[in-house]
DNA sequence: AAAATTTATGTAACCGATTACACAACTGAT
DNA sequence: ATCAGTTGTGTAATCGGTTACATAAATTTT
């Protein structure tokens, strides 16, 4: 079933049928009889035509990490909730944290013909710059700041840095900092920085045998307290640069029967619902994920809708979440 | 750029570059020059007119109640998994758990010209099942059993009476229920029932009040044993048809001081990674996620390529992981 | 009442690829 | 030397929509 078919039983032309489904100058008679032919034979126009003609597509590609990620998970449910109401769809590519993936992504993209692109990207190369910079649709760098594109991301130095204040706050004297891979520009380079700066702020010396780069899973935040407590070493705080890491450190310092937050405090980046749930609770910094994916896509939107290129780059706050992991006792 | 200046460009016919990028016959010497312009102007085919022509699009539609899941996360990585070794990629459909939005994807799906559909669902109802009827591509039902397609779904019976048959094992003379939704096959009723039987099995009777239905969120956990604690109820087991919802229980039996293992035995249903994490550690069934996306994707891409429509159901196992929470004092 | 505008419709071109068909040239088998 | 099969190439049709253009009728403005 075709709009030629439909022209064809409804008598007109398909031109007519055209205008029907696109609100074009139709007389409410032929109206109604058009209309009749479509629903009696469940026709649906083929959106691969139109989308020849058009040059629209109305599909985004999303480009991500990994999925069982719960940051990525809010920031796609918050780019999900502006999408949905917009005739758009989402395309996910996965990269699973693989360099070549992503730019494969962007090559695939660009060819499969999304309209546009929100990228979380890791860490942007030379190269995924010359690819983005050669394509000549809006594409929106989600969680890390870009000066080159339009940019939504979170103000990772602050939270960090208001996490271990607070630990700071609170009498730790000697922190340890569990961080993510520095090649990581937004989990990892600015949230040690963060650590850094609150640190020496305060008086705190900062040697690089206290800083441990994990690779964001439970078991590498196991093994940075494992480590980081070996010899002489007597940390009475941990900076984790996210939940996760910091519930492997929880673990091996209950294991160790090293007591939180008497012994040693803790603060972290992320808010998952673990931090929460986990006993003692998690001292965190909330940051805006949702919120991030809904202003993302926005900004994507309104490039579209408007046919041009915005460079706008929006930063977003936090919330530091005081629980038992980091109390004063 | 399109293939028809390409075709100029190098000195030959448009059918010819065609050719060149389908592996048709192409001599060597055109081969080289067709290359050389393809590289020198960055041509890319457009996607959709070659979709246009083909009938294909490689894209799957991915159905799904929501991202923020663990186990949801876990097969669309699996599916993934599957996907990126082929030139598919993945249509997000985010429903909120909203019955009308699944039924919006469903159609918008097959105007959208996806080839083939992977569908989470919670209930399929009368009017899903016509709409997937009328549908002439391959569709796969992931996490719950159905006759009338193709579909890969978990024993979560067995899963469910497998760690309720443990509790009793450990001496559980009392268990209560915190189950999902019953209009969820899977989750809800599956689960369910796998309790009441290996109850019943072991003549351990169950009434209505010792049910409580949740809706997946740790809150309702929480709600659940306060709810099921009142009174003269005094249990010592909770079986929890998912994780999240076993944590809102503990957190519920911590604050009230009852301890885990030694006054309640708990296990559930997901090995999500926070079952592992939190403490006591959560004695949980195993449900291959993961594994049921690669499934369903191996599935979906069979019939793709053979270019028919199957209706084979796959079954997949459990593995009870016993943990401290169940542990016999 | 004439002119200008809006509404309504059909014809045909077009979007950018693939592919059926025709035909030629080359290869190998008889 | 002839015939069949393989390789190589161009022309033109095709996929199913949208839209520029032409034209006519209905409506509004002057």
């Amino acid at each position: 079933m075709n709009i030629s078919k439909i022209a064809e039983l409804a008598g007109v032309s398909k031109a007519t049928v055209s205008r029907y489904l696109n609100n074009g100058y139709v007389s409410k008679e032929k109206k109604a009889v058009i209309q009749k032919v479509i629903e009696e034979n469940n026709y649906m126009p083929l959106s691969t035509a139109r989308n020849l003609r058009t040059k629209h597509n109305y599909l985004i590609g999303v480009i991500i990490p990994k999925l069982s990620s719960e940051s990525v998970a809010r920031m796609i449910d918050g780019i999900s909730e502006i999408i949905s109401d917009t005739e758009y769809n989402i395309v996910l590519g996965i990269t699973n944290l693989n360099q070549n993936k992503e730019l494969d992504f962007l090559k695939i993209f660009k060819g499969n013909s999304v309209d546009g692109i929100i990228y979380i990207a890791t860490e942007i190369t030379r190269k995924n710059r010359e690819i983005i910079m050669a394509y000549n649709k809006p594409v929106v760098i989600l969680g890390q700041e870009n000066n080159d594109f339009a940019s939504v991301f979170h103000d990772d130095l602050g939270g960090a840095y208001s996490a271990v204040s607070h630990l700071i706050q609170q009498g730790c004297k000697k922190i340890a900092c569990v961080g993510a891979p520095i090649r990581d520009k937004a989990a990892g380079k600015s949230r040690i920085l963060g650590y850094s700066q609150a640190m020496s702020e305060n008086s705190l010396t900062v040697t690089p045998s206290m800083i441990f780069e994990g690779d964001f899973s439970i078991e590498s935040g196991y093994n940075a307290a494992q480590k980081l407590l070996t010899g002489t070493n007597n940390f009475d705080g941990f900076f984790c640069a996210t939940d996760n890491m910091a519930i492997g450190v929880m673990q091996y310092l209950n294991e160790n029967k090293i007591i939180i937050p008497d012994k040693v405090k803790i603060a972290a980046v992320g808010d998952s619902k673990m931090s929460r749930a986990i006993n003692p609770a998690l001292t965190t910094v909330h940051l805006f994920y949702r919120t991030a994916g809904r202003e993302a896509a926005q900004l994507l939107m309104e490039q579209l809708e408007k046919n041009i290129i915005l460079s706008k780059n929006i930063r977003l706050g936090y919330k530091l979440m005081i629980r038992y992991s980091s109390k004063a006792v």
